[in-house]
DNA sequence: CTGAAAGCGCTTACAG
DNA sequence: CTGAAAGCGCTTACAG
């Protein structure tokens, strides 16, 4: 009895032991070179005959290959490093376009948020170069502190997305400014002649370029007159700033927030203190959220493609691994003026065929 | 000259090449077995003496520890895999509580978006078993299909958020039903007698609870009749759906959305009608979307707390590491019900001091 | 307190 | 086409 027990111990042991490529090789009489050979390199030359035996044995012993010591044989993880501060819509947005972009390249991905602590961030690049990551994605906060090493001592290829306090990365950016100056366009255009812009700190380097496109539109124009509001960094706060705005009783005619959420603030003031965008006030927003299509009014906003520079971080980063790391360069993305704030912007006429039942009243 | 050159070469290469534990031994006059204690081990006991020395030489060097062999060496890979549906905002809230509750307990996240391809999520789930992780999250999208291997058989700790058709996985779940309930009950209390329950498919685990609850508190209730609409699954098909139902003059005085942005788009389409929030149609939904707070009027909505389901996600996963898998409980956390839709839901009497410039005009 | 050595499970020149 | 063997860079009983 107490032999059948210890024996059933050891069946279990043998159970529980994952099967390794030695297993296989024994089982199927061969080595396990060519196991391996079979396993993972389609194209090696090998018999028909042996190839088929080794995946047979394979399948039928439920072999997995363990990927770590495959990595760490090749120090080839197939992985990038994410560092992003925050997970909010647009972030969300690019991690979506990194994911779907590293995927589409056999990578995966390592995820760290890092806050708004420079810390926290060159602890997550430790993490990345000591698991010898194929390559590493720096997403830039409003605030950041200059990267602490330079990129060639990173010991990865690294891309970082978002401008950034620190010399000599390769960057994938967007044009702030160009995109604030087509926003004030669109507002001066439209005959609005005194603009507020809300922003929050136009020490962080979006921030200012925001600015930057806003003032030199303004410049253009002869009769218009732009007021700046600082220090406004979400919905609450903007609510408040646009509240105190309307008791002053503001000449301005339209809003530029230097996000949407800023904008959703602003508009939800104008709406409880009774003015009507955009008749009494106009209000353009950046980062084309999802919602801003569907609030009432609709919010003109400028598009922040997080997701195409996502990919194309990713595309810079594969890059460096065929070609070499000084291939890789900038890139500057255009963003996109989404202009709504009519009512109705999706196609209202043909509504779908819904089901509709009634529940009996009980 | 050419000798020159060569032992150029030669500095670079050696530049290039990775010092690791074996140099940092020769170079202390130690044995690997006492680097790798020094630097790993911090309670090992070593000299005071020696262990100065090891990470004086080691720091000088700019030795980085290879994770992967470490990894390797230990087969712990300090790391879980998560695999999600989409990167929406309800997912992305969930993968900040994951990742926070993991970073705290001091692992990696592997993440892999999955589509709503069963293909894919198994795929997903084989590489993160091949790369031995700790553990895997597996978030259920709204029309999983079954996971095609039972726990026992994942070879890894394994934990499911949300509802799902498989049996036997550990999972963290929330009440909708209970929710969905008092939804229902805030809307007939306020004397909503006539209410439409907006949906997209109630063969999908949470909106079938949602539209159980929904129907449960009805039954209860005398005089109140509800109506189901099915195939709803965005703002727009909302839009479309809320548009007709107020063209043929629907008696309903509320509209229970089975998620914000169904939410959002009944707002919508009700603005454009020109009907009023909430007194000529009152409007709840599920989610509780950061921005349905700053809509207008805001939005009462149920709060998922995704976050907080992530991070109980990770609890269990380190549980199970620590104590053995079979350690592992199912949870089921409550949802709230964020009431508005009375304006003015933050502070806006005590209006934040801001910075005001104007700029000169041109 | 310290070291020599085996081992983690693959890959891959090298030789045949 | 196939195999024997070295090696990837650590960790960790085991012995002293």
């Amino acid at each position: 009895m107490l032999q059948l027990a210890i024996s059933d111990v050891l069946a279990t042991m043998e159970l529980r032991k994952k099967i390794g490529i030695r297993d296989v090789a024994k089982a199927a009489g061969v080595s396990v070179a060519t196991v391996s050979r079979v396993l993972a390199k389609a194209d090696y030359p090998v018999t028909e005959e042996t190839r088929k035996r080794v995946t047979d044995v394979a399948t039928a012993m439920g072999y997995v290959p363990n990927l770590l010591a495959k990595t760490f044989a090749t120090s080839r993880t197939d992985t990038i490093g994410v560092a992003m501060p925050v997970l909010n819509a647009y972030y969300a947005k690019m991690l979506a376009g990194i994911e779907g972009a590293a995927t589409e390249a056999g990578l995966s991905i390592l995820l760290t948020i890092v806050g708004a602590s420079d810390e926290r961030r060159e602890a997550a690049i430790d993490q990345f170069v000591a698991r010898q990551l194929d390559g590493v994605i720096i997403c830039s906060g409003a605030k950041d502190g200059p990267l602490r090493r330079p990129p060639e001592q990173m010991g990865v290829p690294a891309v970082v997305i978002g401008q950034q306090p620190s010399e000599g990365y390769v960057t994938v950016t967007v044009d702030n400014r160009r995109a604030s100056y087509e926003a004030t366009d669109h507002l001066v255009s439209r005959g609005n002649r005194t603009i507020v812009f809300l922003t929050s700190n136009s020490d962080w380097p979006d921030f200012r370029d925001r600015l930057d496109g806003f003032q030199q539109r303004l410049a253009e124009e002869d009769r218009a007159t732009g007021q700046v509001i600082e220090g406004v960094y979400d919905e609450a706060q903007a609510y408040r700033a646009v509240t105190k705005l309307v008791a002053e009783q503001t000449t301005a005619t339209a809003i530029l927030a230097a996000t949407d959420r800023q904008a959703l603030g602003a508009m939800a003031a104008l709406a409880d203190a009774g003015l009507r965008v955009p008749s009494d006030m106009a209000v353009v927003g950046f980062d084309n959220y999802h919602t801003s299509e569907f609030v009432r009014p609709s919010l003109t906003s400028v598009d922040m493609p997080a997701d195409a520079m996502g990919a194309k971080a990713v595309e810079l980063v594969c890059m460096a691994k065929t070609a070499g790391a000084e291939k890789m360069a900038s890139v500057v993305l255009e963003p996109r003026l989404f202009i709504r704030q009519s009512s109705g912007s999706f196609d209202n006429a043909a509504l779908l065929a819904q089901s509709v039942k009634s529940l009996p009243s009980a």
